[in-house]
DNA sequence: ATAATATCTCAGATATTCTGAGGTTACAGC
DNA sequence: GCTGTAACCTCAGAATATCTGAGATATTAT
């Protein structure tokens, strides 16, 4: 047998009150509901809590100030827990997870963590690298309250929120032929050695786009990260296809490279957060909207390559 | 709207096991009741606590986690405070407040006192002095856990345990006439100079006791202490009835006096412990059970003045 | 494909809690 | 002493909250 939390109340009132009607009225019941939750709060604790009089109310019994107390304090804890929730949802501050598996993320994602912090600097940032299968599966799991990935074939549980879509684009030497025009062809494209980025989804996708041209490919070098992509191009051995790009497109060794539209050509992707579905955190909430406001604006611009 | 027990319960267990139900089975409840808890817990806080995959389960999200380890707390102070005051109940420490009437209890409750703290080293005792209707008054308003008075039209509210009876007899000094006799008759007193203790309910209780012998009384004093009618008796004033003696007769200012049962008279009173109906903490039924081991020994002959 | 496992929904059953009426007890004022 | 008032007590019936059980649905594993 167990005591409600509402008996409680009850118990509490009455001893707080020395009387049953009191509170009853406190409480908006009839005594008779008061009347049974002493009676059922005596009945488990084996204790007598109360003396009653008839005309004069009840007294508290010395064990029953004692029980008292402690029901003060847990009926507190019960409040200050709901309430504390309630905050939870909707205070700036604690802990935020973010899972990411867009490689542009770097570029952009440490400046609104900065600018997040500087607001509210009781926020704690928690950033972790997956791939975009991974970063899904994790925010299922509950390791984060936001993703930051591509919006292909998503879960059909996860919320998306579409932030910037990235149209493929092509990167070549400063110095290369092609590097002269503003724009490119695919054609012009699969005639050059190419460099791949071969990661998951992404291989087959750069793929698809290429054998648009033909299918005759001159495949010199594949690898797993943009910024290999990304030197491996500057060291011209040969050129390659990327959606986003970092703010300044200088690589690690320093090598110039140029990023160029391809004029016929609408393949892209859309770079997008996801969330479990519901109610979120007034916290998560301001960094989605950080999050379309930064990359909307002239910030956004930098990381994508449209045609002129 | 508030959230029962019984479903933070709930709650804590679908999210402990990642399972409706895992988390059903363990509350020996079906998945609904489960389900319906996390939901109506969801809807209150406003927020998404787990995400909810078919086929495997239910994973808690980050906050969920977090408000997790508050109903952990929580539930887990609820249990404490329920044991707690079961413990209350049978422990055998804490607080034991007495309030005492009988002018006696100076010369054996600290002995009884003592034996219990030697035995409970952790029992503290309150002991508080009034007259047979305060103390019955401060025990129904939960100022005593229990007293020692006479029990004379008691409250019926109180429920009561005698401990003793104590004849009414004669004080006189010890070279009085009487003295010599090992028992004398009220025929004999009310001839003699009297004094008269002079408190609630004994005046009247003695003046009966008197008229029985006759109605030209000699009351040469009256006092509302014990001490000082002994002391007055010492002193040889007059002699004097009582009912209950302290272990050794010698007054404060040390005069010798003598104790004589009265052989024509059933007179006497009741001392006895009381306390609120119901059920008793461990430590009042101990001290019961201790007073009425101690005053049916040879401690409690001497406490009174039996016919021989 | 098919089986197994888990959640979802919802109507009806069950259990808990509350109300309301009538009764009892104790105190206070005349 | 009598009477009115203000409490508490009891209990049957009503209102509310909670649970069950059956069928549906979605996902994973074989």
């Amino acid at each position: 047998m167990t005591l409600s939390l509402r008996a409680l109340r009850y118990v509490q009132a009455a001893l707080q009150h020395g009387s049953i009607t009191a509170a009853a009225d406190a409480m908006h019941v009839t005594p008779s509901a008061i009347a049974a939750a002493l009676d059922q709060a005596e009945a488990i604790f084996g204790i007598t809590l109360v003396t009653r009089a008839r005309a004069k109310g009840v007294f508290p019994t010395l064990t029953g100030r004692d029980v008292g107390r402690g029901i003060d304090d847990l009926l507190e804890r019960y409040d200050t827990l709901m309430s504390g929730v309630s905050d939870l949802k909707s205070s700036l501050s604690g802990n935020l997870a973010i899972g990411y598996n867009a490689p542009i993320a770097p570029a952009f994602l440490p400046r609104l963590a900065a600018e997040m912090s500087a607001a509210h600097s009781d926020v704690v940032f928690t950033f972790t690298e997956g791939n975009n299968d991974s970063v899904q599966k994790g925010l299922m799991d509950g390791q984060f309250d936001v993703i930051l990935f591509v919006e292909e074939l998503p879960n059909p549980q996860i919320e998306t929120q579409p932030l910037i879509f990235a149209p493929t684009y092509c990167l070549c030497p400063a110095d290369h032929a092609l590097a002269q025009h503003e724009t490119v062809s695919v054609s012009q494209i699969v005639q050059e050695s190419l460099i791949l980025l071969d990661r998951p989804a992404a291989r087959g996708y750069y793929m698809d786009l290429l054998e648009q041209g033909g299918s005759d490919l001159r495949i010199v070098a594949t690898a797993n990260s943009t910024e290999m992509v990304r030197s491996l191009v500057a060291s011209r051995i040969g050129i390659s296809l990327l959606n986003m790009k970092p703010r300044d497109v200088l690589t690690y060794a320093g090598d110039q490279i140029r990023c160029l539209p391809i004029a016929d050509s609408t393949s892209g992707v859309t770079l997008s957060l996801g969330f479990a579905p519901g109610p979120k955190r007034r916290l998560v909430q301001m960094f989605v909207d950080n999050c379309m406001a930064s990359l909307q604006g002239p910030l956004g611009a930098d990381l994508i390559v449209s045609k002129p």
